[in-house]
DNA sequence: GTAAAAGGTAAGGGTAATGCACTTTT
DNA sequence: CAAAAGTGCATTACCCTTACCTTTTA
């Protein structure tokens, strides 16, 4: 078989009776079904084209966009591109069209995300009261009123997430630094290694005022005060710093 | 005949790599 | 001083999982 006759029997979609995805799957058993698939759909596709969208794809994307709502296989099919390549484009850059701002959020504009991501995530507890809630991103984008597409909207509220986190890092006191510190020796005397449970040590930490990523942020700005700290190890710099406080 | 499993599609979630303006180092 | 190297940030290209439907299989 070449490779093309594999991309075509990948791409058949005629549930054909042979053990070609059985086949597949006893070489990755650990992987699901819909796992490998996606997966291997992706890989060996048998589309002319992906990335790079001109001004006159996008018009005609739009256009079809419009024309057959949620068809993606369809719409795939006119523009010779992967139907997920399609969707990809369609809700991250050509749904919001001119509206679509770019560059510097405003204070207003934050302040609009800030309520709107409330509102996503009330919703989502008055539905699941149990479970974690999540932010359905694309709403978020409808509900700025289209200047900002879902991937803009997520990555302004992760960064004011971690604004948040530096500033309030940066109020901790010294008595829980010099704890912290400690701790850390006594978790690499322990284990042995670097990475560290920031959310477990926050939360044996008596006054539990404090997350876990806001620990770790703590200490990293701490790290960097240390002499030349790019060239010494996690232990080194905890030691450096014990004994400077 | 029927319940379980598999193929297939769309909607949900997301990250790694890149480009760019700017600062620092050599 | 210029050039190279680093940095912080937003964008871009691309990826993974789940829900649900229809069809096939045991």
């Amino acid at each position: 078989m070449t490779r093309e006759d594999i991309c075509k029997r990948i791409w058949a979609n005629e549930r054909k009776k042979d053990d070609f995805w059985e086949s597949l799957q006893k070489v990755l058993p650990e992987r699901t079904r819909a796992s490998l698939y996606k997966h291997v759909r992706r890989s060996y596709h048998i589309f002319k084209q992906r990335g790079k969208w001109t001004p006159a794809d996008d018009a005609k994307l739009a256009e079809l966009a419009s024309q057959m709502e949620g068809q993606w296989k369809l719409i795939g099919q006119e523009l010779c591109r992967m139907p997920e390549d399609c969707r990809d484009r369609w809700r991250n850059y050509v749904k919001c069209g001119d509206q679509r701002k770019q560059h510097k959020w405003t204070f207003q504009e934050e302040e609009k995300l800030r309520s709107v991501v409330h509102r996503s995530l009330s919703e989502q507890r008055l539905i699941y009261p149990h479970a974690e809630p999540i932010i359905n991103w694309t709403l978020v984008s409808e509900w700025m009123g289209g200047t900002r597409s879902r991937i803009q909207c997520r990555y302004k509220w992760n960064k004011i997430l971690k604004r948040e986190t530096n500033a309030r890092a940066r109020t901790i006191d010294t008595e829980t630094k010099s704890w912290m510190l400690s701790r850390l020796k006594m978790i690499y005397e322990k284990d042995g290694k670097d990475e560290i449970d920031w959310d477990t040590l926050a939360s044996i930490h008596e006054d539990n005022s404090w997350t876990g990523p806001e620990l770790k942020k703590c200490f990293e700005k701490m790290a960097s005060t240390v002499e030349d700290y790019k060239n010494k190890s996690f232990v080194e710099i905890v030691d450096i710093l014990n004994d400077s406080l």
